[in-house]
DNA sequence: CCTGATTAGTCAGGGCACTGAGTATTTCTA
DNA sequence: TAGAAATACTCAGTGCCCTGACTAATCAGG
């Protein structure tokens, strides 16, 4: 009767999506390593001796989920993680060689992943998929963080 | 050095949208009744007295997933699940009137989250926004189920 | 029939993701 | 400079999501 259609809810084809990934994610790229794992791994390429707390902002992870990746991360010694002397209250995060050599195996798998996923679009579609999903995200994200009043945003926080 | 731009990674977007639905949904449509549940809910006010699996199949969540989803929303009274007699491997599953009363709420709510969360897009975005994720989801999830030997490939591979 | 395959569901295990509460450290300020 | 506020991290709790191994019930062929 009253039921909906989720074939229009952002929310159900955001999850679907998802899904579809992580499976083609699993059968191409790796079956230990994750995306989020890789996408940790990266930006500590990116900027290594990180903190963790950034690094979770990098890659879009909050404090107690990013503290989970960086242990798994550790436990296969793909990085090291030490007190920061400056500020006893920061971890810095650093790559192993074997985090290096991880990273790069997997960044080329990932590309190619990539292309089989996105196969199905043009290269205007896929210029607008990622346009498209990253102006909802934002704007979602903007939410999240109403703008205090009278506050100047300049250049963060 | 090699650090890669997650922006292009389509799996990182996906990651992010779902993250920034999630908010929404937490703060919009309810703290108790997550997406997924009242994609559930949503499946059996169209089709009462389905079965798990197909509920399963019907929102797209796995044997696992779905089993523990029902479990939850068994335990809140909002449906009742029964075993077949006509087979009875199944279980037959059906709204309770709170069930029915927690849809019927939440699918306004969902209805108003969802325009505040695509209204960074215009009306033809939005269309193109729900195609291409789907088109790119549904691609994905053909790739999974090896097309049956003789059976021919609409698009390729 | 009865045996072997298929099917529905459960269970254990690993990983992602969030909130809220708590600890330690640093920084700000009265 | 002592106390308050902010910051980085940890821990417990809940929920989603998958795989692989298992149980129980049904179905299909010989």
């Amino acid at each position: 009767m009253a039921a909906v259609d989720l074939s229009t809810h952002p929310g159900h084809l955001a999850r679907r999506l998802q899904q579809a990934h992580y499976l083609l994610w699993n059968t191409m790229v790796s079956e230990e390593i994750t995306s989020p794992q890789f996408a940790v791994l990266n930006a500590l390429v990116a900027e290594p001796g990180l903190d963790q707390r950034t690094v979770g902002e990098r890659v879009g992870l909050d404090r107690s989920t990013i503290a989970e990746v960086i242990s798994r991360l550790g436990r296969r010694g793909l990085l090291d993680k030490v007190r920061d002397p400056q500020d006893g209250r920061r971890s810095l995060l650093r790559l192993t060689d074997e985090g290096l050599r991880v990273h790069r195996k997997l960044t080329v798998r990932t590309a190619r992943m990539n292309q089989v996923f996105l196969a199905p679009l043009s290269g205007e579609e896929q210029t607008l998929f990622f346009d498209l999903i990253q102006r909802v995200s934002d704007a979602a994200e903007g939410l999240r963080n109403p703008v205090t009043p009278g506050e100047p945003i300049a250049g963060h926080r």
